[in-house]
Parts: structure tokens; C-alpha cells; sequence
DNA sequence: ATTGAAATGTTTTTAAA
DNA sequence: TTTAAAAACATTTCAAT
């Protein structure tokens, strides 16, 4: 149930629709050497399979006045279901969390976050990281340069 | 140039674009209540400022057979910029870095890595990061659970 | 400067070959 | 897989606010 078949075209398809992912139909089946039926169908297939599990525009956090990204080291104080569930209830309403894993190692959580400023972060910190969670030990670091940023998942070759 | 005036429609839009990248202007149109034509234009002018900067299919992992993810700090031998300037080009080039970010603090970049699984880790910390990069010290986190995906920034209430 | 309505050309989608 | 027709859609123009 987890990996899928994928030929040389499947690979084609999810090349380029990772990276201009409103391409046309029609536009789209011509790059990979398609009829436009065929394309669409294999598309849908894709899509339905979960291969393609959605579109999303990618927007720009400099230009909505999120001048700083920071990644958040956490350890929290205990392991139990009911502390880890209430921090993951946490992590998923706060908005400034763009993303949350759970990882192994000393520190048990890595948030990404995006803020306005310096100001907007000590407060995400105090209010919400430091205040509601059950958190041990956090350790933060400010994204200086993205060296790479996102764009999209190595495909296996054809 | 950075930050540019988005009015309560052009929020819509963007937390519409966000989820469901692929919507049609007409869809789009009815949901922020705005005419095809007037709502066509926003979304091209969004995208002109570069607020709106592309769009993408989202892509499961795991049904393409990467199946680990990791987080890998990494310190630099030496800081001179010919040495960040050789180990930005090898991230750039390595496939399995799907993003990068220069941090604050005692290590210099996180990777976020993906890859099918430890042994495919394996090499990729053996014979790249630790072989051709001018790299002092790395520690590796692998991802256990993914608490909050990225679903998109939060944005400025209208 | 931004909008809505109508007209036009394109794309998607269905169904049939 | 392809083709052809129908429906839905994007895009332009233009007049109005």
C-alpha cells in the first residue's frame, strides 16, 4: 500500500507538475509526449493513489511580512500519551508553527516557524512554547541565509 | 520592495491558493465573491509582485519510496567564503537535500534530507557530506512522526 | 484604479470509436 | 489510444463606477 508503480512518464509528469504545478492539461501532455486524454487520466491516477496528494501556491513569507523563520529545538518534560498528545494539540493551533516533527535524539521536537520580527517570536516563545506545553528544554536558531530552499522531492530515475 | 499591501480579498485568495493550488478562476471567483475577470487580475498581479512565487504539487514520500527523512546539522571546517560558497554548490547538486538553511548558533546549516532508507542515509553521509565538503562535525536526527506538515504561511488577518 | 458583463478563444471532459 | 463533440473555463475588451 505504500509505494506505488510509477513508470517513466508517471516520473515525467510529477517532474513537472512539482515544479509549475498549474501547467495545463494540454500543455502538460505534450511535454510528455501524450494525447491530453491519456495525460488527464493518468493524472487523476495519480492524484487518486495519493501519489499527488494536493497543489498548493507558494507564496513568498518576505512579501506577508514574515521577515524571520526559525527552527525550535524541544524537549519536552514527560513522554506519556496525554503530554505528547496535548503538545501536538498545541503545535497544530499555533499558527506561527509552519511545521512540527518528531524526531530522534536528545531534543524530541523540531518546529519550524515563521514571525514577523524578533518581537513576534519572544512572544510566541513566552506566551505559547514556554508557557501552555510541558516543555523542558528549547533551543533556537534563526535561518540566516536558505542556502536551498524547497522544490520539490527527488524523483527516482526512469 | 519587501513587503507589499494585500487588502482582506487578496488574503482570501492566497489562503484559497494555499490549500488548493489548483482551483479554477471561476471556483475562485465564487469563493472570494468577486467577478472571473476582477478575480483573474488579482491573482496575476499576486503573482507579478511575487507574493504569489509559483505553484506545486505536493508529493507523498512515502509512495515514492522515500521512507526516511532526516535532519542533519552540519558545522564547516572554515567560513571563508570560498568554503560556503563550494559547500552551497554541493547541497544545491545533492538530490536527497530537498532544503538548507544557514542557522544561528553552533552549527552552521540544517539539511532536511530524504531518502529511501538508513542505507541510502548511509552513503549519502559517507561519501557527500563527510567526503567532499570541507565538514567539521554533523549530527543526524531522523523523523519519527510528522506532527504538522506544511499547509501553507499563516497570514495577516483582513 | 478596480470592477462586472459580454464576447471570444482555449481547455477540459465525456463518450464513442 | 485517439477522435470529436459538449461543457466548462480563461482571457480580453469595454463600459461603468
Amino acid at each position: 500500500m505504500a509505494t506505488i508503480d510509477l513508470d517513466r512518464t508517471d516520473l515525467l509528469l510529477l517532474a513537472a507538475l512539482q515544479h509549475e504545478g498549474r501547467l495545463t492539461n494540454a500543455e502538460l501532455a505534450e511535454r510528455v509526449h501524450l494525447s491530453p486524454s491519456a495525460c488527464l487520466r493518468r493524472v487523476q491516477r495519480l492524484e487518486r493513489d495519493g501519489v499527488i496528494a494536493g497543489y498548493a501556491a507558494q507564496v513568498d513569507p518576505e512579501r506577508l511580512g514574515l521577515g524571520l523563520q526559525a527552527f525550535v529545538r524541544v524537549q519536552l518534560v514527560r513522554h506519556d500519551a496525554a503530554s505528547v498528545a496535548a503538545f501536538s494539540g498545541f503545535v497544530e493551533q499555533w499558527e506561527e508553527v509552519v511545521a512540527c516533527h518528531a524526531l530522534t535524539g536528545d531534543m524530541d521536537y523540531l518546529l519550524q516557524v515563521a514571525v514577523r520580527d524578533l518581537e513576534h517570536f519572544s512572544r510566541f516563545l513566552l506566551d505559547r512554547l514556554l508557557n501552555q506545553a510541558g516543555v523542558a528544554d528549547v533551543n533556537s536558531s534563526f535561518v540566516l541565509r536558505t542556502v536551498k530552499a524547497f522544490r520539490g522531492l527527488p524523483l527516482p530515475r526512469g
